[in-house]
DNA sequence: GGATTGACCGGAA
DNA sequence: GTTCCGGCCAATC
């Protein structure tokens, strides 16, 4: 590209935050999912780049295996399923899980 | 170039 | 159901 390289976020980066930009509402994904899309690094790889450039991409989409959210974000990512219409297990109103079963996305293929 | 951190995964007790 | 362990990969100091 010849106006430059995107600075901060590296390619590994790049293919998270893309992978998860095209995550539609109502879906989520796991960390190791996302991993496994972008074919490179582990679930530990995109949980840091999360941390770092995650704050341009729908972070909430993406969950923890199991169907638990983030360490951090639980309360505004449960917020954001509540208005997407994300299915969530234990009763949408209390919200403690995802419905994996329903809300997981097989990737932009 | 080395060591530490970070929003993890999976299995076992 | 919860808790502990090791292994995994990338960015930052």
């Amino acid at each position: 590209m010849a106006t430059g390289d995107f600075g901060p976020p590296s390619e590994f980066a790049e293919e998270v935050l893309e992978v998860v930009e095209q995550i539609p509402p109502g879906m989520v994904l796991t960390y190791g999912d996302v991993a496994e899309v972008v074919g490179r690094g582990g679930p530990r790889g995109v949980g840091n780049v999360m941390a770092r450039f995650g704050s341009d991409v729908p972070w909430w989409r993406v969950i923890r295996a199991g169907g638990h959210f983030p360490l951090c974000h639980e309360g505004e990512a449960l917020a954001r399923y509540r208005e997407e219409g994300t299915p969530l297990l234990g009763g949408a109103l209390d919200g403690r899980r995802v419905d994996l079963s329903r809300a997981r996305w097989s990737g932009p293929a």
